[in-house]
DNA sequence: CCAATCCCTACTATTTTACTTGGGTATCGT
DNA sequence: ACGATACCCAAGTAAAATAGTAGGGATTGG
């Protein structure tokens, strides 16, 4: 029950560009060496979000990643979706799987993962980059 | 966010012995003939299963495999921890893990992992054995 | 022009997964 | 006693996934 690098530094980079949203682009640089990763790496991911039409990019000097929509209409759950494919702990509980277990009836197992599967995504999904950056704002308070 | 075959295969091993509890040993080749899986792959979860003392076996003709408690006292979540280690979707969530995230300042994403690694496992640890059973004879009542 | 950026493809080392192989040991029924 | 039925144990291994690296090309602001 892991999630990867990809997913784990792509929310933090995604966290990062909502932290900025509105104030002009982010170069990968400034991302990367937040996070002390992999530029090169980091770029990959980012590659993926932007095909997912997540984060758009300006090219050249002062160029960047910028957000594609508000902080608050991106989801944790549209990133690691993206990032991770399909949120399942098991093939069998995946929407996108068409050919349903021919054994369900040994597969009582399944409802147990379906379960799983559905809190991860309650969660994930209720989640917005907006919370984040609130949830932030309120610790950095506390610290004073 | 996928768990292996051992996790999967695991629960469903469980389950079989859950629904023999009380009916002696179970050997390797039912559990392993009803999931059309290799029996020494099984075998060697099993094994983990037994160290972890879920499972005791007998050995010798007409031995086999028995739950070491009763079913209603054996959680999914127990057998998960068991095979997939730890249920934590990054490591600096992780319970066991002693050193905390050094750079927590940059960690905001820690939150979010801490929320679906708690909804996981309230998920897996209110699912008991018996649970499951009782699930399964609901559904072939149905069935009539 | 040129430095700062993003864009793209391919390669690679390491780790994990999902087994397989090949034995050994205990017990039951006869 | 003995052989069939089981569990027990340690290694080896092929394939896939992970986590990057490497190297160059295309844009754009100053």
């Amino acid at each position: 029950m892991k999630i990867s690098t990809k997913g784990h530094y792509g929310v933090q980079a995604m966290f990062e560009l909502a932290r900025h949203y509105g104030m002009g682009p982010v170069p990968l640089k400034t991302i990367a060496g937040r996070q002390e990763i992999s530029e090169h790496y980091l770029e990959q991911l980012i590659a993926g979000l932007r095909k997912a039409g997540l984060v758009s990019s300006v090219r050249g000097a002062q160029g960047g990643y910028i957000l594609a929509r508000d902080p608050a209409d991106i989801k944790v759950g549209d990133i690691v979706r993206v990032l991770e494919g399909p949120i399942a702990p098991v093939e069998c509980v995946n929407d996108n799987e068409t050919e349903h277990c021919l054994r369900s009836e040994f597969c009582i197992t399944r409802g147990v993962w379906e379960k799983v599967k559905d809190s991860i995504e309650d969660v994930l999904d209720s989640i917005s980059l907006a919370d984040m950056c609130k949830e932030a704002e309120k610790e950095m308070k506390e610290c004073e």
